[in-house]
DNA sequence: AGCATCGGTAAGCTAATGCTAACGTAAGTG
DNA sequence: CACTTACGTTAGCATTAGCTTACCGATGCT
């Protein structure tokens, strides 16, 4: 619904890494901060921001938290990159065509 | 190939609104400022970071400056965003195979 | 040339953002 | 219960980002 907030969240480099340490298979917040050039706790800051946008969701087990990437958001924002693409191809088009006309 | 800058552009809401007014038909930049919230300066500005990430183009005519989005750009990052679903929808299915051996 | 129109640019301010360090908390372990 | 592990949260700080106001350059017209 709200692509604007997967948009927002995705745009800061970093937070690209984390989202895409998750992409794929669930991760503990250790094992997703490990490699990465920023603390524990910014990772953790970072989660907050991708749950609330809908592109990751939560699951614990015991003391440990795995995060796992919502595949549903990321169709709707590619749903929403793309209408604006064809708009642009459909913009583009009329304008070759009104250059012929010319 | 830069698919990051189109991102980060993207993901202010004025400069959406800027990006969304040229999407179909190239406009003046006072043209674009009318109605918007912002000053005529912010879109120039505006205008700047979108080009600069190859998602507009311009072209001259006379005084005026009439700018365009470009459907490469926005076709790129339809693409990045869209590798990234299907690795998320390749992850989700290989987690429930998981689940189903169990 | 003089003037008006159309826009880009610079300076400066404010609000938001990302980061770290320190602390708080909940679930396992002896 | 004490202790450890695994995270979230808070406070504070430095940087960045977006905005406005004021100014400057280029083009077109008379």
């Amino acid at each position: 619904m709200a692509y604007e907030s997967a948009l927002a969240a995705l745009s800061d480099p970093t937070r690209r890494l984390v989202f895409e340490r998750v992409l794929t298979a669930p991760q503990a917040v250790g094992a997703i901060a490990e490699g990465l050039p920023v603390s524990r706790p910014a990772v953790s800051q970072h989660l907050k921001v991708l749950k609330d946008a809908g592109l990751i969701s939560e699951r614990r087990e015991g003391t440990r938290r795995l995060y796992v990437a919502n595949p549903q958001a990321l169709g709707e924002l590619r749903a929403a990159i793309e209408a604006m693409w064809r708009e642009a191809l459909g913009g583009m088009a009329a304008q070759i065509e009104k250059e012929q006309e010319k």
